[in-house]
RNA sequence: GGGCGAAUAGCUCAGCGGUUCAGAGCGCCUGCCUUACACGCAGGAUGUCGGGGGUUCGAAUCCCUCUUCGCCCACCA
């Protein structure tokens, strides 16, 4: 395409996008301008807004799920994220954002589970390293898609540093961090109630359980006590009796205050259990007195533990009765036991009654399966002493959030931290750097940087942890160790600590948080200083967009369709900070046809003043003698001149505040309805020579729309440096992407020029008024009284007005 | 059960401690294919600013209260 060639009526950003994409990627304009300056080679020219020595700016890049396809949720955050590293890279700061993929540990094993199911087999017929050579080869393509489609929204991100969670590098990073705070004894490894996901067959986090609100029953139910009597007991999971072990009720509950030391028997299995007082008992809710299945509840763990009960836990890993029940109930899932246990129960004339009871119950994120509370040996990390300083970063304001509120939600979980249950039943992951001795006697347990053959103990053999991380324990330390940590690199010099993230609220826990953490404990400083938590993407029932209700929105059917510009436009200006944002699944066009049109109306603009150039183009500062001198300029030059300082200023403070949507209103209003529906109009009889001053127009026009592109570059890329380019002295080996932000002189604006030609624009708009309600045909008369220049009025109403 | 938001035109939202505040975009209505753009131009209609009370000369704006939505957290079995 060259600036000569004539421009059709219409813009069309089809391969347009991909060829100006190609060209500042080929340009080395996506990477730090610092790469450029220290490496060898002639200087780019096209780099010369950008100094050597400009304070960096590094944006931390949520990585999309390796299997992941780029879905609205992306698209929203990675133009936010395109738009403030534009915007920061033409105000002349070193900017890194790198890009890169998460592992994404029972996300990906799911996935591709669920492929080679397809194939009639499980992983555990393939066997591990199998298994491994599968998932690898699936992530690999699927890892490409993706990053392809960030590309086609336009980010520009540096894709040299291109990372990926388990790679080399990254993964010595994990083992660095993970021998550190094992050393320190931040990781332990215990038995303790975990969540366990039946489906996925692992452990999880307390963040990877969703609780959902249910109504359900409560059961009361008679255990009958030894020595006659009974003692009504409640639960909300009747199944849960036959593991059993106890019955507690709060010391001080006078009803049973003689229970202490008698023993229950517990019906269908006939096990003698003890009851015994503990504060943990609420005396209000239900009877008072509560059965204790230690395996299988938090609460009963601890109340088991304190009094020396055994815990039994009565299921499989899959949550199906086990053999330490009695018979009819073996091999039944939990739930159908809890009707076999209830109607037996029934049958035996000791379910008092039921209550309908509403209580939140733990789903797995990954596959929305009830969570089983289940007694198991997992590996944890202290989190209390990680988080004492996370939380005073937040406190001394060394990290902030936008919106501010969230950062309440952060220091309440923060102080009400729990221990981090690290490790999963998984095969996709960081395996646990954990080797066990395997002779019995020597029983070493060793956490080593590197694979161990033997054992540093005794010298037999030894085997490795199964297990792997949380996938969120590699995920927490990338801000540094994408930049080569441990290794003390120049990149991780310049680029650490970094300065914005940009993501969902959803992930503040699984990982926000826990980058703070890790950044404060690995490198001793937050890895980020503002955090921006953006909204969802729902639908107009306000429905978040997903697969399983097809709601979704495709961001590449959109850049296909309306071009990227568009999509970025639609999503930046219509998301205000803290709010979601609603998209028509149903109505494409209605969504995004307003950015497809700003495009336009763009694009003939650009027209219309490059096809009014010809002649000299004098310029607006400077010495040179045939600079326009201020007297020459008419109020409506001065008035558009004053109004694009003023959007500059609206603009620049829009973006520095993440108010994005304000900058992009604000341009949006300049150039539409100023530039182009008034002063364009003002200064055609000018342009085609029917009134002095066109070279005047020529320069203001130019110079201001110059301006309005550079302000616009942020959002939408594309049609701003395909414009830019064509502008006067420029050629297609100049990049709108370095252009020097505007505004560089701060001179306020000429307030007089607005408010006079504000004032004459509603003169004129009377006059117009006027015209249409007395059906006055141009070229007819109308006289109107005014105390304004009557000059300015028929140059802003056109010659036959 | 704790903590935190939000309620303004049909829809999505501005309005940032009281002066052009009753607005923008979309949608809707009426004219126009005016040589940059019909993906456009020129006009137009639409809101007791959730209810109630208070402070004030003056309140979408500040205070209280009620109602309704939403978000985060939570071991009342």
């Amino acid at each position: 395409m060259s600036p000569d060639s004539p421009l059709p009526p219409q813009y069309d950003p089809t391969g347009l996008e991909r060829e100006l994409y190609g060209q500042w990627e080929r340009r080395g304009l996506f990477e730090p301008a610092s790469d450029h300056t220290s490496r060898p080679g002639p200087p780019r020219a096209e780099r010369g807004a950008v100094q050597p020595s400009s304070r960096p700016y590094v944006v931390q890049m949520p990585p999309p799920n390796v299997t992941a396809q780029l879905h609205m949720g992306h698209g929203l955050n990675n133009t936010i994220q395109d738009v403030v590293v534009r915007f920061e890279r033409m105000r002349g700061r070193d900017t890194l954002w790198v890009p890169g993929t998460d592992h994404a540990g029972i996300a990906t094993q799911n996935v591709v589970e669920r492929l080679i199911a397809r194939e009639g087999k499980t992983r555990f017929e393939l066997g591990r390293p199998e298994f491994e050579r599968r998932v690898r080869a699936y992530v690999e393509e699927t890892g490409r898609t993706i990053l392809d489609q960030l590309r086609a929204i336009g980010s520009s991100c540096d894709w040299h540093r291109t990372y990926f969670t388990l790679d080399a590098d990254l993964s010595r990073a994990v083992r660095t961090v993970f021998v550190s705070l094992f050393e320190k004894g931040l990781i332990y490894r215990g038995k303790y109630i975990i969540n366990w996901c039946p489906r996925c067959l692992t452990a999880l986090s307390n963040e990877e359980v969703e609780k959902v609100e249910v109504e359900g029953n409560l059961w009361h139910l008679r255990y009958p006590l030894e020595g006659g009597g009974h003692l009504a007991v409640a639960t909300t999971r009747p199944e849960t009796m036959l593991g059993d072990t106890g019955v507690a009720v709060h010391p001080e509950d006078q009803r049973y205050r003689d229970l202490a030391g008698r023993f229950a028997v517990l019906p269908l299995v006939g096990r003698r259990i003890p009851v015994v007082l503990d504060e943990a008992v609420d005396p209000a809710f239900g009877s008072g007195a509560v059965k204790l299945t230690p395996a299988h509840d938090p609460v009963d763990f601890e109340i088991a533990r304190r009094h020396g009960l055994e815990a039994l836990d009565v299921m499989t890993d899959d949550a199906r009765m086990n053999d330490q029940v009695p018979g009819q109930f073996r091999g039944l899932d939990r739930f159908e036991a809890r009707k076999k246990v209830v109607a037996e129960l029934e049958a035996l004339g000791v379910v008092e009654r039921i209550e309908r009871h509403t209580h939140a119950i733990g789903h797995c994120y990954r596959c929305d399966t009830v969570v089983e509370p289940r007694l198991s040996d997992q590996w944890f990390v202290r989190m209390k002493p990680l988080a004492e300083p996370a939380l005073a970063a937040w406190r001394e304001g060394r990290v902030r959030f936008i919106p501010e509120h969230r950062g309440l939600e952060y220091a309440q979980w923060m102080e009400g931290i729990r221990d981090w249950c690290i490790s999963r039943q998984l095969w996709w992951g960081h395996r646990i750097p954990v080797w066990y001795c395997e002779s019995p006697q020597c029983g070493e347990v060793s956490v080593s940087l590197t694979d161990l053959e033997l054992c540093p103990g005794c010298g037999g053999p030894v085997r490795q942890d199964e297990d792997v991380l949380d996938t969120w324990f590699s995920s927490q330390l990338v801000p540094f160790s994408s930049l080569g940590w441990p290794d003390r690199t120049r990149d991780l010099a310049r680029f650490y600590p970094g300065h914005t993230l940009v993501t969902a609220p959803e992930i503040l826990f699984f990982w926000v948080a826990r980058m703070i953490m890790a950044g404060l404990e690995s490198m001793g400083e937050v890895p980020f200083s503002t955090v921006y938590l953006h909204g969802t993407v729902r639908d107009t029932l306000h429905r978040k967009m997903s697969k399983s209700l097809a709601n979704g929105i495709d961001p590449l059917d959109v850049v296909q369709r309306y071009g990227a510009d568009a999509l970025r436009y639609t999503v930046v200006s219509g998301l205000p900070v803290g709010t979601d944002l609603i998209l028509d699944p149903e109505d494409l066009e209605g969504s995004f046809a307003p950015g497809r049109n700003f495009a336009n109306k763009l694009w003939n603009i650009g027209r219309f003043i490059l096809g009014n150039l010809d002649g000299p183009v004098r310029p607006l500062g400077g010495n040179s003698p045939t600079v326009v001198r201020r007297e020459e300029l008419t109020l409506a030059d001065r008035w558009i001149i004053a109004r694009c300082e003023e959007t500059v200023r609206e603009a620049t403070a829009g973006y520095e505040r993440f108010r994005l949507n304000d900058a992009a209103l604000a341009i949006h209003r300049f150039i539409w309805s100023d530039l182009a529906d008034w002063y364009l109009e003002v200064i055609k009889p000018r342009l085609y020579g029917d009134q002095p001053g066109g070279d005047v127009a020529r320069a203001v026009v130019t110079q201001t729309f110059d301006a309005a592109l550079r302000l616009l570059h942020p959002v939408m890329p594309f049609i701003t440096e395909c414009l830019w380019r064509r502008l006067p002295g420029r050629t297609d080996s100049d990049s709108i992407m370095v252009a020097p932000w505007p505004g560089s002189d701060r001179r306020a604006p000429d307030a007089a020029a607005v408010r006079g030609f504000g004032a004459l624009q509603e003169l004129v708009a009377a006059v117009r008024s006027i015209r249409s309600e007395y059906g006055v045909e141009p070229g007819q008369t109308v006289r109107v009284t005014v105390s304004a220049p009557g000059d300015e009025l028929a140059a802003a109403l056109g010659e036959d007005e």
